[in-house]
DNA sequence: TGACAAAATGACTTCGTAGTCATTAGGGTC
DNA sequence: GACCCTAATGACTACGAAGTCATTTTGTCA
């Protein structure tokens, strides 16, 4: 080591000012840290997770796309860069085989991986158990006893959210599903489903095929048909119709595609979506939704992942997402006004 | 080594079959894989890093705030990932100071360093290339000349906006800045006002303070209270007021933030924004503004890490972005109408 | 001043892989 | 069958830090 010589020490004091300054006396420290300084010397993260067998990084799968994980990732990096770990990001889009990337994220020997993508199949969960890696699924239910999972509580939103619209008045309602094979979206439909048809109410479900704005956009073209005289929806009395989208991403693009076809909101359609992404409150879009509180879910997470429990039953943890009262079902019962 | 006695070769074997399967025969791949699978073995990429001096990992420092950078980061990590690399997320707050995370992308002995963030500053920077870590800035014009940097035009950009602003009639603007000190805001001014100055038209610099929606929205208040009557920037004349925001996720803030003031856009005031990101196209919003191919972008910064050029010019791309009409500039001169 | 504990430092080994070199096993030729 | 060439494999070491143990230095007290 070039520190070691420049600065007249062994290696092993080298090292010991750096990781361990408080067994060096202050003499020492002086000359080494000069010798680092002149040299550009940094101690070398690779070769101490190789010998303490810790990286202090932390292996993130998650989906290129989305405003949602784009959320979600942010605020893992940020919580754990305050403890000195690092995110290493394995981010994936459709044709990436999960598989393949699990097996990159364990090459890695990250210290824990958090699993974050609807895609990943309970048989590639569970490679994940048979190696040592502390694992967290993040907002994907299916995982649910599999490995540590977290997510909020997909089917108490829905049904809140049915809860407010029957409140408002509505007697109608469509489910707008994202992807239909994902457990998160099974499970909100159920919610809605459930919440609303303890009413009487029933709730038909329209898969948009995916969670983005675009998917939203181009299913409202159906879903406005719908609406029209003459359509499965069209409302015979003056009760409005609740449309309750599967996450907000999606129900942005469903709002501003109803817009654009004159479809008014909530006059015409009370509208609900679901995740509480930023936006979801800005002005524009002023939406209904159950917001969840990324910050709690991903300290959480980073919890499980750094302190595992071995106990036996697999923990999981299920948070409640709280109600946010937008604009797009903002009318009182006394402005309802018929579509027809 | 545990599946080479397993299997019953030598450790070197082992590795081989992981790393160059061509030496080894096919008799001997199968024994060794078998083995690994039993004992669920995965080759160790610390180990493999430390010993060939390469991590395959890209380390990017990165605001952790802004719709932008969280889009950014998306198109870094999904192209490395094409080319079996990761990235290695330092994303930073306010208080975080840049120097101690520099120093602990360093100790990952990362392959190469994007830096992307307005707030580093250049002997910082320069302390990147006195290791031997290749670096590219992004989207940072602060940094060019002292490290390899990438980034879009800011000033054709609002030029090309201004002049778009004139051609529409625009005979009075005003230019919302995010951070002032930020080299792209300095830069994103001094087109607006050279574009507009060209034609006698002043553009006054009104500081929001950040580039996100919530600054936009903030300091729309001040924005709709120049424009009233008796305000410094009441038209006089029939024509349209221009306002060009720095950013677009700020310019959404403004937008939303005028709109429920009552300030008709693009009637009473046209508004731009730059930077292209998804939001501006989407159809709620449908913002004019300068649009950075992101991908292209991220695909000549990757470039320049991975291939670093020694020749002497420490290289520095500039790239053209691309106007985009939106319906916030959106009436012909013919519909053109007075605000007072 | 000698004795002795505590503090400071050094020597040496280990982590898992990759590269270098040496050795062995096959396979073909005359 | 002796010879040779190549393919396949094994032995060994280095990468840089950290932990273990041994050794030296320092300081304290009688």
């Amino acid at each position: 080591m070039d520190v070691a010589n420049e600065s007249g020490v062994s290696q092993a004091t080298v090292t010991r000012v750096f990781s361990s300054p408080e067994l060096v006396s202050a003499k020492t420290q002086a000359k080494v840290h000069a010798a680092a300084e002149r040299l550009g010397y940094v101690p070398n993260a690779i070769a101490r997770s190789l010998k303490s067998q810790r990286t202090n990084i932390i292996g993130a799968v998650v989906p290129a796309e989305g405003e949602y994980w784009q959320h979600a990732l942010t605020a893992f990096s940020r919580q754990l860069a305050a403890q000195n770990r690092q995110l290493l990001l394995f981010s994936f889009g459709e044709d990436d085989r999960v598989e393949q990337v699990l097996q990159s994220v364990l090459q890695y020997q990250v210290d824990g991986v958090v699993l974050a993508s609807a895609k990943i199949s309970q048989a590639q969960l569970s490679v994940m158990q048979t190696q040592r890696v502390p694992t967290v699924a993040f907002n994907q239910p299916e995982a649910s006893g599999v490995v540590p999972s977290i997510s909020v509580d997909n089917e108490a939103g829905t049904r809140a959210l049915a809860d407010h619209l029957l409140q408002q008045g509505c007697r109608s309602a469509v489910f707008v599903g994202g992807i239909s094979t994902t457990s998160t979206d099974r499970l909100r439909y159920q919610g809605a489903a459930r919440g609303l048809g303890a009413h009487g109410v029933g709730c038909a479900y329209v898969e948009a095929g995916s969670f983005s704005y675009e998917a939203g956009y181009f299913i409202s073209e159906q879903v406005s048909e719908m609406l029209a005289p003459g359509g499965s929806l069209h409302a015979a009395s003056a009760d409005p119709v609740g449309l309750m989208v599967s996450g907000d991403e999606l129900a942005f693009g469903v709002l501003d595609g109803l817009r654009s076809r004159g479809v008014r909101v909530p006059e015409d359609v009370m509208l609900t979506g679901f995740d509480g992404l930023p936006q979801s409150s800005w002005a524009g879009y002023d939406l209904t939704t159950i917001v969840q509180d990324i910050d709690l879910l991903v300290q959480r997470a980073i919890g499980m992942l750094l302190s595992p429990e071995t106990t036996q039953p697999i923990p999981e943890l299920v948070a409640e997402g709280a109600l946010r009262i937008g604009a797009t079902t903002g009318i009182g019962s006394s402005t309802r006004r018929s579509n027809g």
